[in-house]
DNA sequence: TGAAATTCCATTGACGCCCATAGGATGGCA
DNA sequence: TGCCATCCTATGGGCGTCAATGGAATTTCA
């Protein structure tokens, strides 16, 4: 199963390219899409990214819930309307739409950043700067962490 | 299932090569990467590691919870973002990136002390100063100390 | 026919894999 | 019980491969 991990800032060429990270690419190798599904994100300047199987599995998930209803409306222009399918080059590289790249504040370099099971791409500053907060914040509030339960096993 | 004890400290050659202790390879052998899952600890000069194991479990937590939330708790955005999968070489060995070793103040020698379920990778000085303290607190604090009801487990 | 995009090839530097060595621990055997 | 053979861990270094990157060549579309 896909799990995206640490951090990873690569180039953007002139022609828009990205190297995906190689960790990357074989967490999404076992995939029925042999790239990357990319879609800006809803209330950050970044990138989210994962493989097509979790979209599949959400779309499902979101017809099984409320086909019609208005929130899935929204939704579904929210994420699949902004959505890109971009396929790996032969080098495992993508190109970052202008839309993307503009939502994100991108221009030579892409931090791509693992979350689990999907990933993020940043500006590499942006994101620094978005860290620090975020670690501050889980410094003060260790509740928010979520483990499964088990003795001897705190956090960190 | 296995655990992490005793302490070993081993030396970080040139190359950044570190030999994991062979019997925390061995606690490791069983997982479905081979090598060992690094983070910076949050509140210590240390090094956390672990399995992947524990990370494709807070991983299926958080997607299942929501999938398309930006509101992911701060604690594994900050994690996932930092950890570092650092695959074993056929000697047992893996490589310490540059941060890690910065956050915990490493250069000649690595110290893997091990925390049960998991491990911590010191500098061995600091980790001589860190554990003096830790035993003075425990020493004046011993209610703090609390273990799971399990039998076959006699006290020190 | 020109601009953009996709495919292909070249470079370089890091990393993975291999071998070699030493020292300590273990177990066998006299 | 003491010595020796063996194994395994920790360590060091050399070398081939692959990832990241850049640019050229070729194709596509307006």
């Amino acid at each position: 199963m896909a799990l995206f991990l640490s951090t990873f800032v690569n180039k953007v060429d002139r022609k828009g390219r990205v190297s995906v990270p190689a960790s990357f690419r074989s967490a999404l190798s076992q995939q029925s899409f042999s790239g990357v599904v990319a879609f800006p994100s809803l209330s950050l300047p970044a990138i989210e990214g994962s493989g097509i199987d979790r979209f599949e599995k959400i779309a499902e998930g979101i017809d099984d819930l409320n086909p019609f209803s208005d929130e899935h409306d929204d939704f579904s222009k929210a994420i699949f309307g902004k959505a890109h399918q971009l396929p790996f080059d032969s080098e495992g590289r993508i190109i970052l739409p202008e839309l993307l790249l503009a939502h994100a504040g991108i221009s030579e370099l892409a931090a791509f950043v693992g979350q689990g099971r999907r990933f993020q791409i940043w500006e590499p500053e942006a994101f620094r700067a978005y860290e620090a907060e975020a670690v501050d914040r889980a410094k003060r509030d260790r509740s928010s962490l979520k483990l499964p339960p088990r003795s001897g096993d705190g956090g960190a």
